[in-house]
DNA sequence: ACGTTATTCCAAAGATCTTTGGAGGAACGA
DNA sequence: TCGTTCCTCCAAAGATCTTTGGAATAACGT
């Protein structure tokens, strides 16, 4: 019967919804958009148990959403295509748009009282800039996240080293800071302290989840 | 806390994600990405329990997807904007790409035994054919979704009717036929069968959902 | 071979989701 | 106002998902 096969599609189809359905899966494919991971630095990164992170990733694997590499020991994990950020991306642009809560809770999580927005740096003018070498291009996420992936050229200090940093970059202006994505804190919070030591930051409007789902180019390693 | 307030986030958009996690769910989205329904309808059309699309319909409406709008004692619910529908798109596209099962499932589905593949009529050519006025388009969905919104100019012949007319539409070829969606079968069963009849058809590529979401321009009425 | 490390598999308890039947509410026409 | 239609709300049973701890597996170094 075409129900039949039909229902058959729509629960093929469910598997990757509903990979899609779960936050602490969400926390973990944020995390993946990043770059490659082990399990073990997934638990730690997203604060839960071994077992249900793997658990988690087995159902994301199912669905054919993550790819893996074994080396030595450890498995590393990774989003299985660009195709699957752009999903997640345009499932946090729905969640944004329809969502008061969601536009609420960041609105609120971000602009900290007291600071004016700061004008954006889009990715299009970050390109021209980076052809005339006009910028210093900081990169605030951790150090194993710069590792799996970065703007070229940007420069990682990891947003806990931020303030020892200050002086040497001082001297390069304007400083532009990105992290993850739109939902990252890091480089909102990076711009307003540089400017409180007077230091002109910008920051890249979202991250590096949408950099890599535009097309930009990426480049890997330490 | 940082993480509490990331975690909140998460579940905000979390709600999203489990609103497409449910194959039953994503029924009635594909059948909303046609246009306006009734709860019964929906209920007919998807052979699921009234209750049970109602109870579906809040959680879709708790997640901001769709909206409704009150005719007398009946309500009429639709997807809540052209980004919804993108997003249903794009897990669509994800899920084929991904998933050998759900591409399996389609070709088995979709190409029959014994017919060779027909070629494709693009969004942009049926654009300039229909300027050119140079086609007979052929929308072969229920009268119901026809009337919530079509192709401009597309002639509404429901596939169970399509036998009885073949002689009318003989005389204007070429003939594209389109449906649903990239999933729909019923345009590969219509140009299958009026290729057997001898009238010369083609297909649209995908369907209304794509037409829709690609920006094309919609009629609505019957 | 053996112990170690990183991960997956398994099973059970707890949490959440789905379906169903029946009651309740809102609009309509007589 | 009453009965009808269409839909939502509620509650309980059944199904599915998530987490957890412990056992099994796979690669590595000694």
């Amino acid at each position: 019967m075409q129900s039949d096969r039909k229902g058959h599609l729509f629960d093929q189809v469910g598997v990757v919804g509903k990979a899609f359905g779960s936050p602490r899966r969400l926390q973990l494919v944020e995390l993946l958009a990043q770059g490659e991971r082990t399990v073990e630095s997934l638990s730690r990164a997203a604060g839960m148990g071994l077992n249900s992170v793997s658990a988690h990733l087995q159902v994301l694997k199912l669905a054919n959403l993550v790819a893996t590499r074994r080396e030595g020991t450890r498995i590393h994990y990774r989003l299985a295509g660009d195709d699957v950020a752009q999903l997640y991306d345009a499932m946090l642009t729905v969640a944004r748009q329809r969502s008061a809560d969601v536009g609420k809770a960041l609105d609120a999580y971000l602009n900290v009282p007291g600071s004016e927005e700061v004008e954006l740096v889009t990715r299009d003018e970050l390109t021209s800039m980076l052809k005339r070498d006009n910028a210093l291009v900081v990169d605030v996420r951790p150090r194993e996240e710069y590792a799996a992936g970065h703007i070229p050229g940007a420069r990682n200090v990891p947003f806990e080293e931020l303030t020892g940093a200050v002086d040497s970059l001082r001297l390069t202006t304007p400083v532009i800071a990105y992290c993850r994505g739109a939902y990252c804190v890091m480089a909102h919070d990076a711009v307003r302290l540089l400017g409180g030591e007077g230091v002109i930051a910008r920051r890249l409007e979202d991250g590096m989840l949408e950099w890599r789902t535009h097309g930009h180019p990426v480049e890997v390693g330490a």
